[in-house]
DNA sequence: CAGTGGTCTAGACCACAGT
DNA sequence: CTGTGGTCTAGACCACTGA
């Protein structure tokens, strides 16, 4: 059957991670040393390195020769850019989701922006629409375009309030490894975007283009997203 | 004084990345092996493969167990958001930087959007205006602000079609290591926007504001770029 | 000074891809 | 099957920060 250990460094990751967003650790604060990392999860240096790399690429810590690790403040925006692969929304926003409707599969819209091959374009997609909201109030309109392979019984999911990312990981085993995305600045021309996102037509809107390449080798999920940003800004770490 | 050794990861990263970049490697080309890259270079696995997982977290590359290391597709957009401590523009496209009058002193604005230190807010700042052409048509307005510190003669530099990181770095030994952005779609109501863009009355920019740390302790710099995304993407990998 | 992170070595075993 | 990248160990020496 399908294997999944769990590397070390991804665990140590998750949990310093989960320590850091529910505030065990604080902005400012030292997390425990390298060394001391290592005793007391039974790894080496590199291991306990890797994990700790991860959380200065997303942000979450700074390093300091001599010094330590210092958990950063968190994001006052909302964490979509530099995400990788775990729950989008980063900090202490309240987000929620709401699906638009059901899951539906249908073909590949004509004049897609990403370049599909030929198996993904045989089999269709599954379309799917939600809106997000911070606070109550929506600032994210996304639509998802899954290749309809092996996903049996996605259509009749509810994801309500769940992320699209752990669905796929839980049930499908799909991890989300990379991707690329392309960001304009439009104006609201579409109807349906202003109503979504209670905006007045030819206000500004963020528009993000994004293919999601997952742990599947060839398997690749696109999302399109139009972000009302009069409020809240898009974050991002590099 | 000040001792510089190179780390192995970072030179060998930076050959590959240029031979990349210049084509010696294309698209779809499997670089050599970790273990072919370990002999040629006289180095070991670990080594090879953190110069290895920078190439691959800025998308220059993908790996793929039991095949290699893929030369990835150059970015089709112009490479600002992921970009980290080298020069900007990645790609084809053709990039020139214009100043906008020379370099001044000033205090820092009375609304910056970036807290600043009382040491930074002491000295004032360095202010310094540039447009960024792409096939010669203007795409960024870029305001940069660097605080007054240590850096002798820097606003009788004359910063055209020369990128402020090299120019930082070989004259003043300052890397960027790394910042936060945040992330906007507004309308251009600034006349002044709208005239070095080449943009109507409130048509959408994209606004980016910028903190990016450097190599030295303490020393930040701030940009506020607004972005003409009529024609262009900004690009980003993750 | 003692402790921290930054770099590096020299091995090892595993899972996966192409033959 | 061989060779690839993915993970991990058990050390080592260095440069830096703070006391």
């Amino acid at each position: 059957m399908t294997k999944r250990p769990i590397p070390h460094y991804r665990r140590l990751y998750e949990q310093l991670r989960k320590n850091i967003v529910d505030g065990v650790y604080r902005e400012g604060d030292l997390l425990p040393s390298e060394n001391e990392l290592c005793a007391l999860h039974n790894l080496t240096r590199p291991t306990v390195r890797k994990a700790l790399d991860m959380l200065t690429h997303e942000g979450f810590i700074k390093k300091r020769q001599g010094l330590g690790s210092i958990v950063h403040k968190l994001p006052k925006g909302i964490g979509i850019l530099s995400v990788a692969g775990t729950t989008s929304a980063v900090g202490s926003t309240n987000l929620t989701t709401r699906m638009v409707g059901k899951p539906r599969v249908q073909p590949w819209p004509d004049d897609f922006f990403f370049s599909l091959s030929a198996r993904e374009l045989s089999t269709g997609c599954i379309f799917l629409e939600r809106i997000r909201l911070v606070n109550d109030r929506p600032v994210f309109y996304d639509i998802t375009y899954l290749p309809n392979i092996n996903l049996p019984r996605f259509t009749s999911r509810n994801l309500d309030n769940k992320s699209l990312f752990d669905v796929l990981r839980q049930n499908y085993q799909l991890e989300v490894k990379g991707g690329e995305q392309y960001l304009k600045a439009i104006r609201a021309k579409d109807e349906t975007i202003c109503r979504y996102l209670n905006l007045a037509r030819d206000e500004p809107v963020l528009h993000l283009q994004r293919k999601l390449e997952t742990s599947r080798s060839g398997f690749s999920f696109y999302s399109f997203m139009y972000c009302n940003t009069n409020d809240f800004s898009l974050y991002g770490i590099f």
